[in-house]
Formats: structure tokens, C-alpha cells, sequence
DNA sequence: GTCTATAGTGAGATAGAC
DNA sequence: GTCTATCTCACTATAGAC
């Protein structure tokens, strides 16, 4: 966020935003450097070319995710407060940059087009991809094995999960629309896992044990 | 589905499936008409543009939604059972065409895209996703009103379940990875329905009502 | 490390013969 | 209604001066 940031950290920044608006096949190079400060071929000396830069754009945002879902992981409550919690940081780290759930879910569909010009650093982003849904399949698995979590089938329940936070906050204008607010207003984020969690603990949660919910906690 | 189609139905239908695997900017008219039996130029006879050929695409699909879709919300049952059906409808006509929920969930990004050489077909296709969400969105009202649902806040239900479905349809190889076989196998479309409706029994019904649930139907 | 210049390709779109 | 030919423009990428 500074102005000291290297042109590198500088093109990162601007391809992610564009990537994400606009997607891989979208954006052009010429755009990616203009908003950069640059002009296009110097982008070729800190990039090999639009597949590595892009491969480059995703990886780090899967990091930047991964980091905050992991200490939930390894932290020693029981396995429903980190269901809370592992959902509560996705969200957070979805909605700290606009930009990346939108990156993130278009990632799931460009694969085709930029697996054509494959690059090897496309490989750790699949190895983080790969990591995250681990650990939110143990997570689950875990629930469901001591009894915390209803009988729900685990790859479905992540489906579920990514669709009810990565497609919410990559919903543009039809989210916004539907909230009738920016979808990254600190309302709407708090709502967000407000009802979310509020879905979890009376569709997840076995219904047949002690459950201390504080009724109806501030709704609108 | 028959070889004695127009050039027209031809060329929307393998646009459709080109739209769907590499979005709006990464699909050329090129390809288009060859996968068409015909040259470049000769689309031109039959839409304007790109833009009013990927509007058209996109109406189609969406009108074939929504004549899913409207019987349910028509039909004389009670608030849960009408919100069941309208979902399997969902799942139904998501899972009658493999591309479906990719190209919607591509066209919730690619309107940026695509707005920019803006035609007039475009506001069909907004009025009918207008419908479907003014349709679902009552249907939750009228259940929250009623008290057959908790209290939740209709918008964001409604995102939960755009993201239960459509994202998981268009998931790709990570969803089938995660299920490990195809997401259109007829398996995985039930165990959807299944996996997704005992969520939002235990979810959105109110939990002090009769629950009449048949124990574990057929889980593997 | 950034620039100018350019190669080579393919895009969307139009004109007009048949 | 489909074709060939062509226009204009943008694209990724490279070469080489500074």
C-alpha cells in the first residue's frame, strides 16, 4: 500500500485487481503495464509472460487465505467453534480486498483458458488449493466422526460453504443489488456471518443436544 | 437436438457451449462459426455483433430457468414444500445441460465485459433474472411471515442458495475432485438435492414445529 | 530496469460476389 | 444465406538502445 512498493508489487497489484474484473482472456498486458506506470514490455522483465504474471495473482491470494484458515485449524477448541471460526476468517479474508473472491472464482473456470500456456507455477496454486480444502475436510470430518456434526456428506458440505462465501462476496452488482448495500460494508460482512453461522448451527449441529444460542442477537 | 436445426439454433448452440468453457472475451467468433460448419463472416448474417449473440445465449438460458421455476412458486402447497420443489426445479434444469450454471455464473462477471459494447437484448436478460429473484425472494418472505421459516434475512438466504447451486454446478474439476465423479452423474444430482434440502430443514424451518423426517434416507 | 520499435498473429467487423 | 477478401485494431512477445 505504500509508494516505496517495488514495480513488481506494483504490477501484482494492479493485475489482480484487473484479473480479477476482467479475467484472464479480458485483460491485456497493454492495460495490465499502463496501469502500472509502465509501458507494455517492461512488464517482460519481471514476468516471463500473461500466464506466469496470472499464475503469480492467484497464488498470492491463496496464501494471503490460507494463513488466516490455518492457526484456526490448529487451534485446540471443539470442532464447532472452528467451524465458526474457519468460516468468520474465510470471510475476513475474503472481504479484506474486494478483488479476490472474484479472482478466486473465476480461477475455478479459467483454468482451461490458461492451462493452454502452462506455466509451473501453476502447480503451487493448485498445492494451496489442495491444502485449504484438506483442512476444512478434516474439520468436517472430525465433526461428524465425534458426533458434533450431523451425518452430512463432507465434500458436499464444502461445496456448500465455498458457494455460501466465495460466490456471496464475488456476486457484484446481483449481490448488491439483492442487500441493497455494498456487499464489503462492515453491515454486510457482519451479517453475513450472522446468518451464515446462524444456517450452520441449526443445519449442521446435531439437534438433540444442549445448545445455548442467544436469541435472535441483534437483527434489523 | 435434431440435425434439421437452423443455422441460427446451430450457431447459439455451440456458442452456448463455447461461452460456458471459456467466457465472453475468451471465445472468438472464429470458433464459433467453425464449430458451426460455417466461416467467420457468415455469422454476422444472423446477429449483429458478439455482444447480441452472447445476450442471446444468455436469454435463452435463463428463460429455460424460469419456465422451470414459475410453475413451483404457482403451484397450491404450503411454504416448505413450495421452497423444496423450487430448489430440485433449480438443481433440474441446472443439471439438464452441462453448461448452465458455468455460463450463469460466468455472466454474473462478464457483464463488465460485455456492458462495454452494450446491446439492447441485455435488458431481457436482466428483466428475467429480475423475475426469478423477485420470485424466490417472495417465496422466502411469504415463509418468514408465516413463521414456517426462522427469521432470516431473505437476501442473503437467497445467496445462500445461488451458491449451493449454481456455484456447485459450475465448480468444474474442483467439485468433481472434492465428490470424486462427475457432478451431472445422476447420483451426485440426487445426493445434491438430498444434502441441500436437509440443510435448510434444520436450517430455515422453524425448529419448533412437528418435523416429520424419515430417518436417514438412503445415505451411503 | 525502462524505453522504442517491430514482428507475427488473431481479433471483430464490413463489402460485395454468387 | 454463405462465401472470399479485406480493413483496422489489439494482442503476446522479442530485440536492442539507453
Amino acid at each position: 500500500m505504500t509508494e516505496s512498493q517495488s514495480s513488481r508489487d506494483k504490477i501484482l497489484d494492479v493485475a489482480e485487481a484487473l484479473f480479477a474484473q476482467r479475467g484472464y482472456a479480458g485483460v491485456g498486458l497493454r492495460q495490465v503495464a499502463e496501469a502500472a506506470g509502465l509501458v507494455k514490455s517492461s512488464l517482460f522483465h519481471h514476468f516471463r509472460g500473461k500466464a506466469q504474471l496470472y499464475a503469480e495473482v492467484l497464488g498470492r491470494v491463496l496464501v494471503r487465505i490460507r494463513e488466516r484458515l490455518d492457526p484456526v485449524l490448529e487451534s485446540g477448541t471443539d470442532t464447532e467453534r472452528k467451524l465458526d471460526r474457519w468460516v468468520d476468517a474465510l470471510i475476513d479474508a475474503l472481504a479484506e480486498h474486494p478483488t479476490t473472491a472474484r479472482l478466486l472464482l473465476r480461477g475455478l473456470f479459467e483454468e482451461d483458458d490458461f492451462r493452454a500456456d502452462s506455466v509451473p507455477e501453476a502447480e503451487a496454486v493448485e498445492e494451496t488449493i489442495a491444502a485449504i480444502l484438506d483442512g476444512i475436510q478434516r474439520l468436517l470430518k472430525e465433526g461428524v466422526d465425534t458426533g458434533a456434526f450431523r451425518e452430512v456428506s463432507v465434500p458436499h458440505t464444502v461445496q456448500t460453504l465455498i458457494g455460501a462465501t466465495v460466490y456471496h462476496f464475488a456476486s457484484g452488482e446481483l449481490g448488491e443489488g439483492l442487500l441493497g448495500r455494498p456487499l464489503l460494508s462492515a453491515e454486510a460482512v457482519r451479517r453475513r456471518k450472522l446468518e451464515l453461522r446462524d444456517l450452520l448451527h441449526h443445519g449442521l449441529v446435531g439437534a438433540n443436544r444442549p445448545r445455548a444460542r442467544s436469541a435472535l442477537e441483534g437483527r434489523s
